[in-house]
DNA sequence: GCTAAGATATTGTTCAACAATCCTCAAGAG
DNA sequence: CTCTTGAGGATTGTTGAACAATATCTTAGC
């Protein structure tokens, strides 16, 4: 047994969350869930606080865990901390070690060749896989883990989203000259052009989650 | 009951780690504690999840939960992150409401009054308060609690740290000019002095921690 | 239709037991 | 003497059941 029970648990609970089988605000009972994957209440319980640390789900005292419902709120925030984390990526390029700056090229690539095939799904990981390595281009393993959980919020919002297609494809020239500033050195104009890049994305978002909630 | 139990303990045994009455690399162990506390192994391993949220205490599996030992690399990588954190709350000062600017100013008259009386436990307190108050006008609850985070991992760091006014004591006139370069919106110079003043205590911690652990 | 009291269901916490894993330390091989 | 090996003991990991505390739902009364 390499990783405990309650670590496996807490993965398939998150798989089951990211792919929509448990749609935000369902709530997640302890005995139905405990019969339904094998384990005592208490390890589920284990289970739970794990993926409370990821915010994919919230805790209310004595009312159980829910699956997080983003809110608009959430989603100008998540985007206030990515361009701080990002935007420090992009200002310590210069300094950082090759494979680190290599990751971005590579994610650029795969989401083109993604979009080639009209694999819309994978070009939406690329992209996140992209901002990853650009907000890992500060080589701290804090930052790292950070945008891990921010983006794996952000997933949730995009559940909102009717078509991965019009909301990414837009994308994949704006990530191809985000990697070339960062190579030609231009890091001034990569930080600007990152900053609207983002505001962009935002407002995407919060428009889709108007529509379907309205 | 207002707070759950487990909130409570976790309550206790942060008052403990960080009052020095359990030392870095001190096991906790779940019966000893749970005697010692009066509540349940299962309610003490629910406060131990809170703690390692807070990354106080560290988790390995099968072998326990301990007192975090704070390693050179991670008070490195803890200054990239707020030098990260920080720097995004100067660049955002000029659009920053009021409260959050003067919040600044305020902790840096804190810190001087605290000087003035010789009280260099308070000093340090006011320090912390400072550089959250700069995080924290980018008005960003993400960041707020990150940095919260940040500053309570860094206080288990200044364990080592022999003397609280030599440490505290260069950085007063830093604070002052820090804030006043704010609020005379020399937001490019103040960006520029956070980062060497970041640098250089870094460097101070780095090198008590040498001395203490040789 | 509204309020209030009680019934019901769910979570919060405890307890005791057993399984799984790690650490210690001593015995034996090289 | 050093290194491996293997009990033995201690601690954590997990389970299941029980009870307490709390929230939600239902129903009676006005």
């Amino acid at each position: 047994m390499a990783l405990s029970t309650a670590q496996r648990v807490a993965d398939q609970l998150r798989d089951r969350i990211q792919g929509g089988g448990l749609p935000p605000g369902t709530q997640l009972s302890e005995e139905a869930l405990g019969r339904d994957l094998g384990v005592s209440r208490n390890t589920l319980r284990e289970a739970f606080r794990l993926l409370i640390h990821e915010s994919l789900v919230v805790h209310r005292l004595n009312r159980g865990v829910f699956v997080r419902v983003p809110e608009a709120a959430d989603v100008t925030d998540v985007y206030r901390v990515r361009a701080a984390l990002e935007t420090a990526g992009v200002r310590a390029a210069e300094r950082a070690p090759w494979p680190l700056r290599q990751a971005v090229a590579e994610a650029v690539d795969r989401g083109e060749r993604a979009a080639a095939r009209g694999d819309w799904r994978e070009v939406g990981s690329a992209d996140l896989r992209f901002h990853r390595a650009l907000a890992a281009l500060s080589g701290s393993p804090r930052i790292d883990s950070a945008m891990d959980r921010l983006l794996a919020e952000l997933r949730l919002a995009f559940h909102a989203m009717p078509s991965p297609r019009r909301f990414h494809e837009p994308f994949l020239p704006r990530n191809r000259a985000l990697a070339g500033l960062l190579e030609r050195g231009e890091y001034g104009r990569a930080e600007a052009e990152l900053l609207t890049y983002l505001d962009d994305a935002r407002q995407l978002i919060l428009d889709a989650m108007r529509e379907t909630s309205s």
